[in-house]
DNA sequence: ATATACATACAGACCGGTTGGTATGTAAAG
DNA sequence: CTTTACATACCAACCGGTCTGTATGTATAT
């Protein structure tokens, strides 16, 4: 990891605070969330507890900038998928698949896993509300920005999109167990079906999106 | 809780591993999954550690046997909610909501919470494996005995379903957040559009079901 | 019936290790 | 010289688990 065992200091904050939030997420993806403790995270990061303490006042502050990142990351790889999409790069299969892929990965499910252990506590909840909110928005966005349903006013729209969302969670979740190898079928032939069959991809030129979020205020 | 402060024991093994059981699940909804320290599970039991660890070898051990029990008892609501709708004492939009409501409870989602954080811990994991299977088989049955699918083979039945389960699980975790107000709403006008339009709901007496999981081997 | 022997059920002190967080010190930058 | 960035030693609280000891059962022998 670090190999500067002399005594010449690194003194770059944006460095140390990337290393840190970088590590938290690997930690994480690895060791769920439970196993978010600071000690490996400093392991991981190369970074002591000085440091870590100077730039985030409680290990909370911490896991909710990580996990802000996280979403943000996220709005943008499904922004990319979108964009590939919308071009003709990709075919609407791919797209589906794509799509399930990363909402199935490891850094999602970490996210998810975040989102519900953070339920019984109330300070971590408080600190990640605000990039909660920007991703729900960014996600309704990645759908109806991407998919014109014609013939559905801004309401249905939410209430389809919002079903396909729920969707791709819920096979997120299955998937975590590894247990259902037919899982992946499944949401290929369904997802379509039900969700983008009367759809129309927009093409790539005819809305300008920005999918970033809000950012830090 | 318990105000037997007099040297009088209570020798009853059941009873002993209901209480930590109990206290087990009350813990996980109160405090979440990194919440499931045995110090307030045995204060809420009215236990000690010596009964504990004398009936259970780990902690993951009664983790693992709260969560099979949970697992079980889901099953049975499924059930109930289910025989309700085929036997007519309530309408399909009662019953869409009422399995919205079961899914969303704080039970469930103290389900997943277990589900997503055992991931990395690879002993709790193995001891919950066999519980799971038996629920996903019992959530498939939920949905196929209840409802038929005219022109419906087992294998598009099992797509049809999953994606269902989906949508309700995905739905239980936008609900933990309490973020969404309309998402109870989008739920009831969805889910019957989009699952339950072809389906026939099946008679109480058409089939003789046993929802019952093959219990303890 | 009663005494003996043993298994089971429970209690609580105790252990080494880990936790998040702080206090203090030092090196670099302005 | 002051401020910022980082390092280290240290702390009290808590963790899961083991320990020894005790209360309560039951099976067998007398």
């Amino acid at each position: 990891m670090s190999q500067d065992k002399s005594n010449e200091r690194i003194r770059d904050a944006e460095r140390t605070i990337a290393l840190l939030k970088k590590a938290t997420v690997d930690q994480l993806i690895t060791n769920g969330f439970a196993g978010l403790s600071i000690l490996p995270i400093l392991k991981k990061a190369g970074v002591s507890r000085g440091a870590l303490f100077h730039h985030f006042p409680t290990k909370d502050h911490l896991i909710a900038a990580a996990f802000g990142d996280l979403l943000v990351e996220f709005a943008g790889q499904l922004h990319e998928i979108a964009m590939q999409l919308r071009t003709g790069a990709i075919t609407q299969e791919e797209f589906v698949s794509k799509t399930g892929e990363t909402i199935a990965s490891d850094l999602f499910v970490g996210c998810m896993e975040i989102a519900l252990g953070i339920r019984a506590e109330l300070t971590l909840s408080a600190l990640v509300q605000e990039a909660v909110a920007d991703w729900r928005q960014s996600l309704f966005e990645f759908w109806d920005n991407t998919f014109e349903l014609p013939g559905h006013d801004r309401e249905q729209r939410s209430d389809h999109w919002a079903m396909a969302s729920n969707v791709l969670r819920g096979y997120a979740f299955s998937t975590s167990f590894g247990a259902a190898p037919q899982a992946r079928e499944r949401l290929m032939r369904g997802f379509p079906k039900l969700f983008l069959d009367g759809a129309v991809v927009r093409p790539a030129d005819e809305r300008v999106v920005s999918i970033k979020t809000k950012s830090k205020s």
